[in-house]
RNA sequence: GCGUCCGUAGCUCAGCUGGAUAGAGCAACGGCCUUCUAAGCCGUGGGUCGCAGGUUCGAAUCCUGCCGGACGCGCCA
């Protein structure tokens, strides 16, 4: 159900009646429950237009428009906005219908082929806590979409290329020479990368075998390209173990790393060189791009070949743009990094089209976030000047939580007890990102990141346990409860209001990748949740059996959407803690 | 220099298709456990929405100019 989306459609209808073509229908939330729970706002704009009083045109609205079965009473007030306040029994057969749907009432949407790249994490190094945001974001979005019924193909763009790996396979090399395994010697990915760039840096030699290996690397040398995937397996196995504790639902068949592309990359070239878009300058490869000149008009610089004929990151993401519209035939292609790069996939996104490698229909659609900072505001390092380990925070948190458990009263069991601590550990540190959209710089806080009171996934999880160890001690069986709701109290209401916007929320999150306005609606649904929980027993003798049963449906249709919303963003939810 | 993003409570952040008295969490203070699990609920205090103009019936939200910050601007990704 689409509370909003059926209201605009009301008054769209009514407006078309009063003889007003294409206006926009300004339906919002209300601010304040007096105003109801929704408001109509677009009478104050018609004034000029119609030359009469908003107040007369709300009135007029009013008269026109079909609400009787949705609201209670539609009331003008202040300038002229239109306050509806929705009625009762229509949030009850609202409700009753959502719990009868396994999609809790969200319809499919058109499908779409949908490419999402995400993670990413540069295989040359450890991931960090920086790659949490790309990594989480990316596979809610995923799961959004999947949920809404798109064909989703997630793509992990992996760093695997590039000349960083001549150092490394060169160090490598000697490793294994000493009869030590590769698993061992890349135990530690940030120490055999420090140590390799010590080398580099300082053992004579050791910089020219380097790039020795690099151009054998590139030109397909069987040896080094052995030594090459020995290097990566390792990597990869490190990554794995990182999504695995994240629950994360990226495969081995979801990489797509950079080196995938390696082939088609002088095709790229030719065929922007083909169509005049690639031309030689300063013994580079560019495309220059008149939409982006400054104000001398200066044309925007898109190198795509570099003066030594190797190729660059734009080379390889036109490729993968070709290969993602052309070859997976996607609708939209997301992707997911850091806002540093918005001025790069825009360039890509202009070349690209020029070239043909996706067609106008197609979208390309960045989606930026902010580096992490440190609590001075500087950019993010431990105090070693380090950066924190993904496995260590995820640990850390499974710990702490662990900790908290233990301290409180419950009948858990030693495995009970290592799964709870895991679930909230690590739905905490999810939840902490999730929540956050902007597009700028964030801090990154120990303790915000590892919370568990307040506006924390946690919360969330508690807010379900609680109606699960409602129904253990009712005794009845969620399959078998009578569901016939009778909304009467005030905390019922706007319980049944925030359940019925779940829709309307996922919808946003699909169109905009920003899950945190989904953590934002579990957030406020748990907290009206909680409030009827205090104030509307469920369970106590004076309450009626039809009460008892109607209350018992609101808060199992507040588990599933829980349930459901928590399971979008890879949050997992529990029976006790 | 040019460009992009941003500046909201002590701190961390929502709100930004313009709408009524700007919201949460944390921190502070005061209530509520012989429990439908207190990881909770109820309440109090705390804001010139960076500054100044403009558009509008109405601006945190749109436009312009300043101030402050981050990032990006040809051979790293």
């Amino acid at each position: 159900m689409n509370i909003h989306a059926l209201l605009v459609n009301r008054f769209s209808e009514a407006l078309v009646k009063l003889g007003v073509e294409n206006a926009p229908v300004p339906v919002a939330r209300s601010a304040r429950p007096e105003f109801g729970e929704y408001q109509f706002n677009g009478a104050m704009a018609l004034a000029k237009q119609l030359r009469k009083k908003p107040r007369d045109i709300a009135e007029d609205i009013v008269a026109a428009v079909s609400l009787d079965d949705i609201a209670t009473k539609l009331e003008v007030a202040g300038p002229g906005f239109i306050n509806i306040h929705i009625s009762d029994a229509w949030l009850s057969t609202a409700c009753e219908a959502s719990l009868a749907d396994a999609r809790i009432g969200v319809s499919s949407a058109p499908e779409q082929t949908i490419v999402v790249d995400y993670s990413s994490p540069n295989l040359a190094k450890e991931m960090h806590v920086g790659h949490l945001r790309t990594t989480i974001i990316g596979d809610a979005v995923v799961k959004v979409l999947e949920f809404l019924g798109h064909k989703v193909i997630r793509q992990n763009h992996m760093g695997d290329w590039g000349t960083q790996f001549g150092m490394l396979l060169a160090h490598l090399s000697d490793k294994l020479a000493q009869e030590e395994v590769a698993e061992t010697a890349l135990s530690d990915l940030e120490d055999f990368y420090r140590e390799a760039k010590v080398r580099f840096d300082e053992e004579e030699g050791f910089a020219d075998r380097a790039r020795d290996y690099v151009v054998k690397l590139q030109g397909g040398d069987e040896q080094c390209l052995a030594l090459w995937k020995q290097f990566i397996d390792v990597s990869i196995a490190h990554s794995e173990e990182v999504y695995d504790k994240l629950n994360v639902s990226l495969k081995r068949e979801d990489i797509m790393g950079e080196s995938a592309y390696n082939p088609d990359l002088p095709k790229v070239i030719e065929d922007l060189q083909s169509q005049n878009l690639a031309v030689e300058d300063q013994g580079t490869q560019v495309v220059f791009i008149p939409e982006l000149a400054d104000k001398e008009g200066n044309p925007g610089v898109y190198i795509v070949q570099k003066s030594g004929g190797g190729y660059l990151y734009s080379t390889t993401d036109l490729a993968a743009m070709r290969y993602r519209s052309g070859t997976l035939r996607a609708d939209r292609t997301l992707i997911l990094t850091d806002a540093r790069q918005a001025y790069h996939f825009k360039q890509t996104e202009i070349v690209g089209r020029k070239a043909g490698f996706m067609t106008e229909a197609q979208t390309y659609e960045h989606c930026p976030f902010g580096m992490m900072l440190g609590s001075d505001g500087k950019p993010f390092k431990t105090r070693t000047g380090g950066t924190v380990k993904l496995v260590e925070l995820l640990d850390e948190a499974v710990e702490r939580a662990g900790k908290l458990i233990a301290e409180r009263d419950n009948d858990l069991s030693e495995q009970e007890l290592a799964d709870v601590a895991r679930i909230v550990g690590i739905g905490a540190v999810k939840y902490a990102d999730l929540s956050k959209n902007r597009t700028t710089d964030y801090m990154f806080n120990w303790d915000t990141m590892l919370s568990f009171e307040g506006n924390t996934a946690p919360y969330l999880q508690y807010a379900y346990t609680r109606i699960q160890s409602i129904f253990r001690k009712s005794g009845i069986n969620a399959d078998t409860l009578n569901v016939v709701i009778a909304i009467e109290d005030a905390k019922e209401h706007a319980l049944a209001v925030q359940l019925l916007q779940f829709e309307e929320v996922i919808g946003v999150v699909s169109r905009e990748a920003t899950p945190h306005v989904l953590c934002t609606y579990l957030y406020e649904l748990a907290s009206a949740f909680m409030s009827f929980y205090e104030a509307c027993p469920i369970l106590k003798d004076d309450v009626s059996e039809p009460v008892r049963d109607s209350r018992l449906s609101l808060a199992l249709l507040t588990a599933n959407t829980l349930r459901q919303g928590l399971g979008l963003l890879g949050i997992e939810t529990l029976e006790k803690m």
